[in-house]
RNA sequence: GCCCCCAUAGCUCAGCUGGAUAGAGCAGCGGACUUCUAAUCCGCAGGUCCCAGGUUCGAAUCCUGGUGGGGGUGCCA
């Protein structure tokens, strides 16, 4: 939208729009709707320029419409089919079948840059995404798979808007939590009970299983041992799950001392702190004085006992980041965190942050449901599974892919906003995955392989002499155009899930146009396969962006397990 | 008690920095397979957008107050 560098057909047609405000002597009182309106009779493009400049004009809406259509028209001469005047007074513009062809030049030209922008473009920020961060005590489970999806898709679409990102998973390797696993790793491999409030996964098991001292190693080098294989195994599970990162910061680094006896990171922020004068000392305890920045009470860093808190190590890594030279934080939080948030927000600004720079986003629950019948009714209730890794109960990343695969599992859980609870219906998974609209979207995709793979003439978006466009293929141009603004909103917003509603309509309004345009042996049939064409490389892309795979062929026997052959 | 999130079709959810007749998928009903792959398409039905006020030309959207659900609220991590 305010991309400086390229500007596209609908960029093109705004400025015209705002010309021919200014034509009239007026500047609106915001900045102009041109939006696709949702039928098809209000036109191409809508804008509500008329109604904005109405009260500085004095005039009616209606009558300031006319005068702006007559302007519009001039500014866009033959490419303006015409405008009408409707409702309180918007503006429908229909627009000509050679300005949907420059407009398709215009995307096959940008090619792999299409809805892209430049990294050199103004505004490229430097990106810290830190997401999953899960506990190294156990697999990651389904909250975990969300923030993965969320935080994978994020970062592949604030680079592709021309953000520098660096992807981090925040290590807590780290405190009582990682003795509780040395010591249930360590009563397995003796073949003893696990302590109550140990874990008591399968998994504990195998690891003691795969540490051949464990029965009676030194507890804390066993503890160690646990959460490096653990790592290993969270690793591989996120992989197969199509997520990398640049960076696994370790907790534990934090509180180790610099090269050349430097004091520790943590030491370091406490001494950032103390400079500010944003600590202070009471009944033995280190406090940070986070009321200062809106929080509900001080906060303690170091106990009496002489340890830190969790929170310290948060805020020296958060500083450490800061003097990494990110100019943006974004955290992905597990909804049992948003507590925290209040409190991180004022370290931050303590430290010296500005409030803006550090976003904290909390993806909330994702309840499995699985569904059974009712033994004596019959009835079909819906139970959700619990997920406790202490009780060693919960679905996994691991589980849940190999249940209905790695795009179907993205799709699901990307195609809801972060900030609502969702529930996720195993069976309905399962059974149903060929009526997945991920599939659906992917099947559009291959078909379009299909059709070029058996085209025989070169696309070339010239509209043959004397045939006019189908409605269904102004509608797909149109849709092309959109991508670039749904990939930036998506991004600018932290919002995944609206590309994904973006991908699926277009998959749609390609359906349409494949049924009410024939390509191969049609007149048109170079048009049309160009149009086609951009369409499959838009499709790809945006999958690409979700992590989700955009096949050349797919066939019915696969549809129950879409394997490698299908990708 | 206080803080955060949520409430839209039978179900799961989009739409939320105000725009025209509130959408999608699934489920339901009725149709379409000599195909550019029917993993598809067409049609029908389905709604007090939780409630009550307010802001204005216009509110699912913004504000206030409620109701209901979820989560958080430790010198735990």
């Amino acid at each position: 939208m305010d991309d400086a560098h390229a500007s596209t057909p609908v960029d093109d047609l705004r400025a015209a729009v705002l010309r021919a405000a200014a034509a009239l002597g007026a500047t609106p009182k915001s900045a102009p709707t041109l939006e696709r309106p949702k039928q098809a009779s209000h036109g191409d493009y809508a804008t509500n320029a008329a109604m904005l400049l109405a009260g500085a004009l004095k005039a009616p809406p209606r009558d300031v419409a006319a005068r702006l259509a007559d302007a519009i028209a001039v500014e866009l001469g033959d490419d303006l089919d015409r405008a009408e005047i409707a409702g309180p007074g918007f503006l429908n513009l229909f627009l000509g079948d050679g300005w949907h062809a420059r407009a398709l030049t215009d995307v096959l030209a940008a090619g792999d840059d299409f809805g892209r922008v430049a990294p050199d473009a103004p505004g490229r920020e430097r990106i810290n995404v830190e997401f999953v961060s899960a506990n190294p005590t156990g697999p990651v489970h389904v909250g975990g798979s969300r923030n993965a999806a969320h935080g994978d898709a994020l970062a592949r679409m604030l680079t592709f808007v021309g953000h520098d990102v660096h992807r981090e998973y925040y290590v807590n390797d780290f405190g009582s939590q990682i003795v509780k696993l040395g010591e249930s790793v360590q009563a397995r491999a003796r073949g003893e009970a696990i302590p109550e409030d140990g874990y008591q996964g399968a998994y504990v098991q195998e690891i003691a299983d795969q540490l051949p001292g464990a029965a009676d190693g030194d507890l804390a080098e066993v503890s160690q041992q646990a959460v490096a294989l653990m790592i290993k195994r969270v690793k591989a599970s996120l992989s197969a799950f199509g997520v990398e990162f640049d960076t696994w910061f370790s907790e534990k680094s934090l509180h180790e001392p610099g090269p050349d006896g430097a004091p520790s990171r943590v030491q370091h922020a406490f001494d950032v702190l103390a400079e500010q004068g944003r600590t202070y000392r009471h009944e033995g305890a280190l406090w940070l004085r986070t009321t200062e920045f809106g929080d509900e009470k001080d906060r303690v860093l170091e106990r009496s006992s002489g340890e830190h808190t969790y929170f310290a190590s948060d805020i020296a890594y958060h500083q450490d980041k800061r003097e990494r030279g990110y100019t943006r934080l974004i955290d992905l939080w597990g909804a049992d965190h948003h507590g925290y948030m209040q409190r991180m927000h004022a370290a931050y600004e303590a430290l010296g942050g500005a409030p803006g720079d550090l976003e904290l986003l909390i993806m909330q629950f994702v309840h499995i449901v699985e569904r059974a019948a009712d033994e004596e009714t019959g009835a079909e209730e819906t139970t959700r599974v619990k997920m406790s890794k202490r009780a060693g109960e919960f679905v996994t990343l691991d589980e849940l892919v190999s249940e209905i695969g790695v795009d179907a599992a993205r799709w699901f859980l990307l195609a809801r906003s972060h900030d609502t609870t969702m529930d996720l219906d195993l069976d309905l998974a399962r059974s149903e995955s060929a009526e997945n609209p991920v599939y659906y979207v992917q099947y559009a995709h291959a078909r379009i392989a299909s059709i070029l793979r058996r085209s025989e003439v070169t696309p070339d978006p010239v509209i043959p002499e004397g045939v006019a466009l189908h409605a269904s293929e102004r509608a797909l141009v149109q849709a092309l155009l959109a991508f670039g603004p749904a990939v930036a909103d998506a991004a600018g917003r932290r919002a995944p899930h609206r590309l994904v509603t973006y991908v699926l309509e277009l998959a749609q309004t390609f359906t349409a146009f494949y049924r009410d345009c024939p390509i191969v042996g049609d007149e048109a049939e170079a048009f049309r396969a160009a149009l086609a064409g951009a369409t499959q490389h838009v499709l790809a892309t945006g999958l690409d962006l979700l992590g989700i795979s955009a096949p050349v062929e797919m066939h019915r026997e696969d549809a129950a397990v879409p394997g490698p052959a299908a990708r």
